[in-house]
Order: C-alpha cells, then structure tokens, then sequence
DNA sequence: GTTGACCTTAGACTTGGCTCTAAGGTTTAT
DNA sequence: ATAAACCTTAGAGCCAAGTCTAAGGTCAAC
C-alpha cells in the first residue's frame, strides 16, 4: 500500500491536489492505516493515473465524475455516454480555439501594422487601431460572433 | 455629461464593470456631480470604447493599464513599447491555441476510434485509452510544453 | 528521547474578471 | 408627497482547479 505522497510520486499528481480530488469525490484511498493515514493500492494508482490522463486531455473534474461512475460500472452504461461527454468537451474546446484564432489574427494584423521601432507612440497604427471600433480590420469578430450581422 | 447608466449603454460595457474598471485604475469620471455622481464626457466615453475594444482582442486589464498610460502621453513612449505588449499577448494567444488543437486533436481521435453506440461501455475504446498514459496517440503534448525538453 | 520527515484536518488564499448585494442617498415623474 | 428609477459605497460571491497554511499527530532514525 502507497502513502499519500508516494501514490503522489508514482500519479503525477501532488498530495494537495489528491486530498483535493478526494474532497471532489473523485478518489478516495481504499484503506486508512491505524493512524489515520491514507493507504492506496495498485487500483487506487490506476484511478488516479486515469484522472490524469483525462485531466490532461482538457476534461473538467465534472467530467472526470461522471467518466469515473462509468469507468466504476461499465456495464451499466454505453459508448453513447461517454462520447457525448467527449464530444462536448470537443465542442467547447474547438469553440474556445476559434475565439482565440480571432484574437490571433486581429494581433497579427496590429503587428504588421506598426514599425514597432522607436518612434514615439503618437502615430502608432496599434494605438489607432485600438481607438476605432473595429481596429482596422474590417473582420474583427472577436466576440462578435455575428457571421450573419450587417 | 453622462451619468453611468449611459455611459455603459454607449460604450458596452456594464455600470458595474466601470466601477470595478475604476477601482483598478482604467477609467476615472472626469466630473462628480454635487450628489457625487459619476460624470463621464466624450473623452471618458472614447477611453472606455478603447478599453472594450482592447479587451475584445483578449487584452488583460494589465496590458490595458499599460497601454492607456501610453495612451495618455503618447509622445514619452514609443511604437516598440506597443509592440511589446501585442507580441506577447500573440504569444500567449497561440501557445494556448497550441494547446488546445492538441486536446482537439486528442478528442477527435478518441471520438473516431468509438462506435458511440448503445452497446455497454465494457469494450469503450475511449474507457480503454483513458487507462493507458498516452490514450492511444503518439502525441498527446497537452501540457508539456517541452519542445527543446528531453 | 528527540529531531526531522512524514501525515492529519479545516479552511483560507490565489488568479482574473467580473457580478452582485446591502444599505442608503438622489432625481424625476406624477 | 411619494414611488420608481436612478445613484453611492464597501465588500462579498462566483468560476475552476488547485495551492498553501496552521496546528497538531505519527513514525523512523540516531
């Protein structure tokens, strides 16, 4: 049986973020020696090892939960559950990437703007840019999502 | 003169975001009626059409203190300065865009490689590649930004 | 028999950007 | 004159996912 910081060593995860994730509900050791400390065997090592790769991959704790009930029980659940669950996260994730890719572009496009020398800031293009609604670019769509709008 | 209310209607941005604006130093009223209203004129409304467009491009109230001070006095600063901040923003922009089309990319594959179907979760193969460390792809690189790394 | 490295708990703190509440004062319309 | 619709302030709450602290208990080594 591991203690809690070698279970820490051996997960990749610290012995904070695991009484966290136990708080969370997500694992809990399976034993607690006389002295009250947590004892975690090679099943409790390969259920935090899984919220780990989960947690890397994006998923939320939330998330983590609900994939750990199915994991406990597969049986009693289907493909379908865990790929809404995926694709979900997929969806928020691509969702996030073309906020982002607008942001990118519009500071791409700042950047090519202006000298980026020495000059005093009184003409920058960046700075104009900024005092207009659309900064120069004619397709800022940051958080306007307005594909459709006028 | 604009009280608040119509400050934030012109600008976008809400009574309450002005006044947390204020309290972190990006936007002060210029005048305070005898009751002790805030007032806002036309400069106040630029500034605060200046702070959301900044923000809008993914700008942090940080950067956005910065650039209003150089906003302020043009003249003392330079275009290199403004450069600066935009570079490292895009920077930032794309290394979390990396991140995120290497989740994407991870989801996707898992979201291929499952039927999706009503079939029990036993043989999941989304359950399977969640156990395993790198979930049946070659190149997770969710977080580790390691590129020079061994 | 004491040092030092572990472990326990409850709970506060962090980050960033809001968002809201409470308790009161002001203005405007009727 | 009074109600609705504003305004003020200080400060709390929210989100996610940790991260850390304080105050104490335990264990192995020397």
């Amino acid at each position: 049986m591991l203690k809690i910081s070698e279970l820490a060593e051996r997960s990749g995860l610290s012995a904070h973020t695991l009484r966290f994730y136990e708080k969370n509900g997500l694992i809990r050791p399976s034993k607690r020696s006389e002295a009250g400390y947590r004892l975690y065997d090679a099943a409790d090592l390969r259920k935090a090892e899984f919220i780990r790769t989960a947690r890397s991959i994006g998923f939320s704790l939330d998330d983590i939960a609900v994939l750990l009930s199915i994991r406990l029980d597969k049986e009693s659940h289907t493909c379908e559950e865990v790929t809404v669950i995926t694709q979900r996260k997929l969806d928020d994730v691509s969702k996030r990437i073309a906020e982002l890719r607008s942001m990118q572009k519009t500071l791409t496009i700042l950047l090519d703007s202006c000298c980026g020398g020495l000059e005093t800031a009184t003409h920058c293009s960046i700075m104009e840019a900024l005092e207009d609604d659309a900064p120069g670019i004619e397709d800022t769509d940051a958080e306007t999502h307005s594909k459709a709008g006028s």
